[in-house]
Formats: structure tokens, sequence, C-alpha cells
DNA sequence: TATTAGCACTCTATTGCTATGAGTGCTAAT
DNA sequence: ATTAGCACTCATAGCAATAGAGTGCTAATA
């Protein structure tokens, strides 16, 4: 439904104001600090109409006005400019030094500082995923006794290690030996054909190799299982900064929340299909403990495909505008970081 | 000092019950909770001595006693006697799956986690350090164009991935070479040594080589400087329980020390010299953020040598005995479990 | 007919006041 | 040395009065 262009201006404004300030705006404060050419009376009638077709709300009789959820839904999706206040960001940015290239792990770990920092939210980047990921060595190494260390590396430079403990001691001779087989064997398949493949071969191996081999599989099939570590976290504290999170138990479960990063993983992985930035207002978070919160989630790339999430938890009353602005810089920025750490070479 | 039986009786009930309560204890109440056989009047006398002489203080004038940081230091240090609560924990330890061997990350997630289970603190453990530690093997894998991936492994089976860029392109066969020549100059030696002699040999070798050394060099440092990825922090949640951190600001400062894992680094290794247990009393923390605040920390060990830190932060009014003993019991534990994984064959 | 001024009404937040009671410290009696 | 008794302190809860922000409605106005 359009709303009329005089009713649009009114709610944002309300908005506006109740996202700058934090405490309910009511029709003379309105009519003062904005000028609509209107009086007070008729702001009232316009935000009680507003009110009734669910934008707004108050929270009790003799209070100002606040969104509702629906009423950020609105703002979000047709009222926010983004115009340019790339400026804004900017002067941030020159305090805040931007996440380098160098270890995945670092990266991704610098990434959600980074973000948080900008947003003052809590941010969560999710590390990419390696569906793309092909076999590129495994190195068995024998450490002491029957201890054998198996190291697995995949053609994005993502290394997986598991230690293992054998049934017999074996020689590093023969292990190089293994080694040097499974690579021919194996080289530059995808990840789920070489675990096809491991099934198959383990059926024709000598005994002594069969446990190698079994944990080789192992090893592939946790380099995209190990979901939680790919979880980072960032400034988890900022969220206290906020006064609506002066109530004790909305914040404990908010941290409860953020404890579990097997749900942050889903909750954010919802959105990695799509393009773009999306947000989620309130009650439109899936937990419940996120009720009174709102996700600024994007998606970034290496080269043209999706592989993975960053975004930021903040409280519903979040700065849209500058937050939608600083999670798009940033999935840009890893993007261009990723795209330079892997694509450089790619043409293999 | 030492002070007599009748105060010390008095200064422990008084503590006991501020711990079990959480609220000021008058005179009145202790004579009627615990019997001294002793009237309140009495009691109040004694109160109004151990307050003089620094172990107690009050919130204001008509308020009961609570303990000062340097009550509870007495009460740590000699009132408290570790009886047969074990069973205690045991109750708790039924309901919480202990942290099994396996990877050591895994590991030492999940102690962390298990620690802040039993603790009902926020919990903080330390990867071990590995001063130990002796180069085992290093293998390069060449990735895409010139990127090289360099694998460091050290004998107790850690190990560390650096991605470098060269200047120009190098076969997987001359890497090979050079991984194979590598081991051979420095297998078993410290991880100091090998530094050394990496600076020697850099003077002699090749250029193209240079910089793999070089790089070689980075990467045998970095096992031992990538120190804050060794701190693993469980349960941070946990303290919001606490009513004594109702006080946002107190609670904001805390999470905001709990995210500088550099600064936990640094504290929990304080005692890493030392064996057994140690607990730092609110003022007696270095760090202002955790004034109202407690540590209580255990060094772990593998074989016979101290290796690692884990403790637990929670408020100055937390239950004493039942942490020690937690603190304790997941601290044998871990060294049990690294004692399973690295010393089975150590008889090298 | 849309807008506005005016007014009565509602509800919160603040303030000041007054018990209430838990607790202390001191003194004198035991 | 211990205790009973008493005056005193101070946080806390409850209560009433007030101020102020804001609404909704009605009647006047352009």
């Amino acid at each position: 439904m359009e709303l009329e262009e005089r009713y649009r201006r009114v709610l944002q404004s309300v908005i506006d104001s109740y996202i700058a300030t934090g405490i309910p705006i009511g029709s003379h404060v309105l009519a003062r600090r904005y000028d609509f050419g209107l009086s007070s009376a008729t702001l009232r009638n316009i935000m009680a109409e507003l009110e009734e077709m669910g934008y707004l709300t108050h929270p009790h009789t003799s209070a100002g006005r606040i969104p509702t959820d629906w009423g950020y839904r609105y703002y979000i999706d047709t009222l926010i400019s983004i115009h340019n206040e790339t400026d804004d960001i900017e002067d941030h940015l020159r305090q805040t030094p931007p996440p380098h290239s160098g270890d995945l792990h670092e990266l991704m770990a610098e990434a959600s500082q980074f973000l948080a920092a900008l947003s003052h939210c809590a941010a969560v980047v999710i590390a990419p995923s390696e569906p793309e990921g092909r076999y590129r060595h495994v190195e068995f190494v024998r450490l002491r006794g029957r201890q054998v260390l198996i190291i697995f590396v995949t053609s994005t430079g993502i290394v997986q290690n598991k230690l293992i403990e054998l049934d017999e001691s074996i020689q590093q001779h023969d292990l190089n030996t293994f080694s040097v087989y499974l690579d021919e064997e194996l080289v530059h398949h995808s990840l789920s054909e070489i675990r096809q493949r491991l099934v198959e071969k383990m059926n024709e191996e000598k005994r002594l190799f069969m446990r190698l081999m079994e944990q080789t599989y192992r090893a592939s099939q946790e380099v995209q299982e190990r979901d939680v570590e790919k979880v980072y976290i960032g400034g988890a504290s900022q969220i206290l900064e906020n006064p609506e999170f002066a109530n004790v138990d909305k914040m404990r479960s908010l941290f409860k929340a953020l404890e579990d990063k097997y749900k942050l993983l889903k909750l954010l992985d919802r959105s990695v299909a799509a393009e773009g930035i999306k947000v989620f207002i309130g009650s439109e978070n899936p937990y419940f403990e996120m009720q009174g919160c709102s996700l600024v989630v994007s998606s970034y790339k290496a080269g043209e495909s999706i592989i993975g999430t960053l975004g930021v938890i903040g409280p519903t009353r979040m700065k849209y505008r500058q937050v939608i602005q600083v999670v798009d810089y940033t999935a840009k920025l890893v993007s261009k970081l990723l795209d330079e750490r892997f694509q450089k070479g790619i043409k293999r």
C-alpha cells in the first residue's frame, strides 16, 4: 500500500528522530524540530492514523510515538535514502585500520573487529565455505611412535590437520610413498569427488594404509564441517553501549545467543544465497532471544561467486543508514581482499 | 598476624553467609543462624574489631557487614577447608560432558566450556606454549602461480601454516628438494636453535630460496608468537547471572576486558611459573577493569613440565570452595588428556 | 473541507515527606 | 568478660502532591 507523501514524510521524521535520540517523539516537538508547515494538531491526526495503520505505536497514553517493527520495515524498504553520507563513514575509516590480507583466519578476525568498530554493534563474520575448494595435497608426518599427523591442503590454501594413532608403527618413508600416491590419484578433484574416490580405494588397499585412508577421508570431511570455527565475533561488548539493553535479562539472553555460534551460523547463512544487503528487524528474526534486535547482513564474494556472509547485530533502534553503509563497505572490502588473495593466478 | 579462634570463626561465618546470600549480615542474624553461644551484642563487638583490623566493612552505617578484599584473602589462605565436597562437583560432572582429547584446538575450546559450565563463571584457558616444541617437518605446497603455502610442524603436533607469494614461479619438485634439505638440517632442534640456524643458512643460500627461507623463519617464530589465538574463553555470559553486575558500567568494562585477549594472556600467564592454584581477589588484580572480580587460576602440565594456564573470572563474591575445586579438577583433567595425547611414546 | 486552536484528560516521572526496621555503637548492669 | 538496653543512623518503601508532556476531541477558522 502506498502512503501519501505527507504521511511518509512524517513517518520518516518520527523514525529519524527516534533513532537519533531514543526517546519517543510527540506532536509538539515534531512540529518544532522539522518544519512541515503544519501545526502540532494536524501532526497529531496524522500520527494517530499512522498508528492505526500499524507503523507507529506509543508506550503509554501520554507518551510520544515510536516506530513499530512494521514501521521500521517500511522505513528501510522505501524511506531510507543512502545519500552521500559516505564522507560520514570515511571519517571513521581514517581512525580504524582496515583489515589487511594475510592469513585467512586473521583476515576474518580483523574484519569482524573492523565491522564492530565502525558500526558500534556486535559484528559477525562467517568465513568462506569451501564448495569450490579442490584437493591439493596431503602430507603425513610421523611424530612419535605410532602417532601420525595428517595435513590436508585444498587449492585455496585451507589447511586442515588431524592427529591419529595407528595400530602399528610405520616408517616416514612409507608415509611419503602413500602421500605421493594419493596426490596423483586425487589432485584437482573437488572435495566431494575425492571422498567418493577414497571410499572406492579403501576397498582395494592393504590393511596398514586402511586407517590412514580412512582418516584422510575424515579430514577432507572436516574441512567443510568445522563450521563453528568459521564464526568470528567482534565487539560484542559494543551492544552494552545501547541504553535499551539496560534490562539485564534482555542482555543476558542476547549474549547467550552470541555464544551459540552454531545458531549464529544458521541465522546468517539464510541470506548467503542472495546478493546485496538484507535487514531483519526485531520480530522478523527467528530466534526469540533476538527480539528487540535487528540484523544487517550482506554476503561477500570471491570472483563471481558468493562464498560467505557478514553482518551486524544491534538494537532495533540502530542507525540503519550508517550501519547499512558500513556493512556494504566491509563486504566489498573483504571481497576485494579475498580476490587479491585467491584469484590472482587462477587461470590454472 | 594470627587471629584468635573466636574471631576466626566469626569472620568465617560472615564470609560464608555473604557468599551464600549476597546480602550484608548483621549481628542479630549471625547470632541466630550460627550458634556461637554468644549474644548479638558480643558479636557486634567482635565484628567491630574485625572491621578495625580491616577484614570487614559495611556499606553504610545501618547495614550489616561484608568482607573486604583483605577479608577474602584471609578466608582463602587460612579459613577455607576443602573438605569432602567432591561429591558436590561430581553431581555436576554427571551432567556436563568432560572434554575429550582430539584436536588440540578442540580440546582447549571444550575445556573452557566445561570449566565455565561447572564454575558458573567466565572461563579462560590458555593453550600450551611451545618452549619444548622441536622442529619436526616443514612442507612447501605450491598452490597457484607463485603462491606457496608453508606448513610448519613441531614435534608436539602443532601445525602452523603461512601463505606467501614468491617473485617468480617455482616447481613443486624444487620445493620438495628444499623441504628435504631443511628437514635434514633442522630436525630435532629446538625452535630457538633452528631460528639461529636459519639465519646462518640464509647467508649462504641461493637467491630463489632466500625468500622461502626467510618465510620459514617467520613461521617458526609465529608458532610461539601467535598468542592471542591461544586464548579460549567460555561462558562469558555466565557472569551476567550474578546480581552484582547489574551495574551496567561495571559489566561493560568487564566484557571489554574479556575481549582483550592479549591482556588476559598476560594476566593469566603471571601464574604459569608456579604450580597449584592461585587466587587473585578484587584489588589484587592489576587491571582496574577487574575491580570487583576475582581470578582463580591454575597451571596445567604435560608430563612433568608446566605448559599452560587455565582459570575462572567471576565476582569477588564467588563460591571459592567450589570454584577452587573445579579449577583444580579441570587442570588435572587437561593435564591427563594432554599426557595421553603427547607423552605416550616420548621415550625418545 | 482541511487545518488549527483550545481544552479536558491521562499517565509518567519527580519530589518531598513519613514511617519502618535492620543494624550499629555506647554505656551501664550483670 | 558478657550482655541488656537504648539512642542514633540510614536505606527503603509507601504515599500524596505536582509538574509536564502528550493525546484526543470539539469547535472555530480560512
